[in-house]
DNA sequence: TGCGTTTGGTAAAACGTTTTAATTACACGT
DNA sequence: ACGTGTAATTAAAACGTTTTACCAAACGCA
């Protein structure tokens, strides 16, 4: 705090010039200079260490370089995946990213939704189920939603296809030879894992549906129910509801594969690496994480362009945690 | 974009006062006015639906309630985790965070280190050895780092007792009677990694040491080291390495824990779902985060207080991945 | 009445830029 | 000598607040 900051007007003193002059050529508009002006105040620029005061600039040009990403839960392995994406195409374009962690909170991810607004970010990155569309609309701010199909040709959209996904577990868990069947999931489902669910509805038109969180702990706890059942096998809504499926049919003494089979969705990192290795539902996290960051870069140099969506395909990845009957 | 911004002027206006009193009421500076005033003005604010611009503001008052935070790796979910606690904590205090993954990308978390001093960020919280104090010092910016002891006596940190964890662990597999042991950590490892280390070593001096990175690649491929000695036992010095190990030995035909014994060390929440379950080295991960983002806090309301130091506690979490030889 | 003091409020400066319209200087053609 | 055009530069407005110093009116009191 002891060195003060070094505005634009010692600039415009140490090279001669008026600090309008300074501005525009530190900008790029360069046209109208000449070579020898523009030199001595790029050198004077250099000499003093001067860095335009951001909030100065801000008050002016109304755009901050700033994107707001708002996640339900960082601590799902798979939101790190997919923000390495969503940074990594945001930070070769200068943006910088706000992450917001949501907590599953209803009442904050508004909070930070007010809150971004406020401080002029140039767009969201929404891959939350909780915030409305309207709400979002409402703050007048280019915004893309991910993998949550809202009112169409209203806001674009980057999904996967989640209805192929479930269709791909049933098919494999079918062609098994599994006939009784059934799927963990929320029981107030987001419109992506109700699309999963119709899906393998395609093929197993009732399966039975047991109740469970999007979480290791959501897993572990629907094995109580899934063994009341006279299932053989069990598709999870996410990877880390198979990973707790794992350790609760573990506590009740099953085996995976032996006598449930399980089939995840994500293919997160740690499905390679639990033991039986994670038969799942692969989508490109990461690939779609910078997909979604390009349109929305694309949406706010352009506003006004026609509404776009993108759907990324998956695919089925055997391992071992699915046998045959 | 059509609605425009209402500004203080306006709601001046409409309660009929100047904007120096909107400003200063609407700022609890309330102590100069007339009960009735401040009522017109708080509804004025209302009706109009004002909101003070956050760019104006910050020209004024420098400061910005804002917090950058850098982590090496956001697709560890120990960092997860952390942010969970440190984020917390700041939405609480009507901080923002702004999040930076590193990437492990020394020039990246310099970059981010320059923009967010730019945009005024008011402190730092830092989780990467990556950036050195020095550089951290020259923003002239509070800061504090976690987990990373440095030079002491010139900047605030809070730390986990990691020599103790490493002590831990070597006292657990020494009990169980194993003599040949090895570490596998990374080979230029950072502080508290090393101290891990020296604390393992407390017990067995010449405990073998075997290169792997702090990912679960990192382990997978320091399995094929690992069989190549005569060690029963290893000490990960991360959870993930740990689950690195589980996929390499199985790939090799060793199996945990008849044939390796492995202990991790953070308790991430998947050494708990794991098979078998991971014996780990438990740290408060979550108040490790809630722990730094008070003290930053501190430091910020309080710039000139002494140079605080903190030391958390660890402690051995029994699991099923070591046995007795 | 006169005078210091409190009360309630405001004018104006300051924050550090970007941008627009104006200004100067000069060369050129007639 | 005079307009005309153009190239290089700048003055000044604007952005929307916070803050400080000042002011007028009312008050207390001998």
């Amino acid at each position: 705090m002891t060195t003060k900051k070094v505005t634009i007007r010692e600039v415009a003193q140490a090279s001669g010039v008026s600090i309008a002059t300074v501005s525009q050529i530190l900008n790029g508009k360069t046209k109208r200079f000449t070579p020898q002006t523009i030199t001595r105040v790029r050198a004077a620029r250099d000499q003093l260490g001067y860095e335009p005061d951001y909030f100065a600039q801000r008050m002016i040009t109304k755009d901050s370089k700033t994107i707001g990403v708002i996640v339900p839960d960082i601590t799902n392995p798979f939101f790190g995946q997919l923000l390495r994406g969503i940074e990594a195409v945001l930070f070769r374009a200068n943006y910088i990213t706000m992450l917001c962690d949501g907590a599953d909170d209803r009442l904050k991810e508004r909070d930070y939704l007010d809150e971004l607004t406020r401080r002029g970010v140039d767009g969201f990155i929404i891959s939350s189920a909780a915030v409305a569309s309207e709400t979002l609309r409402e703050k007048q701010r280019p915004f893309i939603v991910l993998d949550q199909k809202m009112a169409s040709g209203t806001a674009d959209a980057v999904l996967t296809d989640d209805r192929q996904g479930g269709r791909l577990a049933a098919e494999h868990l079918a062609a098994l030879g599994h006939q009784r069947v059934a799927m963990v999931l929320p029981a107030a489902p987001t419109a992506n894992i109700a699309r999963r669910l119709a899906g393998f509805q395609t093929v197993f038109p009732d399966a039975l549906q047991i109740d469970g969180e999007l979480s290791k702990q959501g897993g572990r706890a629907a094995a109580k129910a899934l063994v009341q059942t006279d299932a053989t096998a069990v598709f999870a809504a996410n990877d880390e509801i198979a990973f707790g499926l794992y350790l609760g049919l573990a506590e009740l003494g099953k085996r995976v594969p032996e006598d449930y089979s399980v089939i995840g969705y994500d293919d997160t990192e740690m499905a390679e690496y639990v033991t039986p290795q994670l038969t799942t539902i692969a989508q490109p996290i990461t690939a779609l994480g910078a997909t979604t960051a390009e349109m929305l870069l694309a949406r706010i140099a352009q506003p006004d362009k026609v509404w776009e969506e993108r759907l990324l395909g998956v695919e089925l990845v055997k391992r071992f945690s699915a046998k045959p009957l």
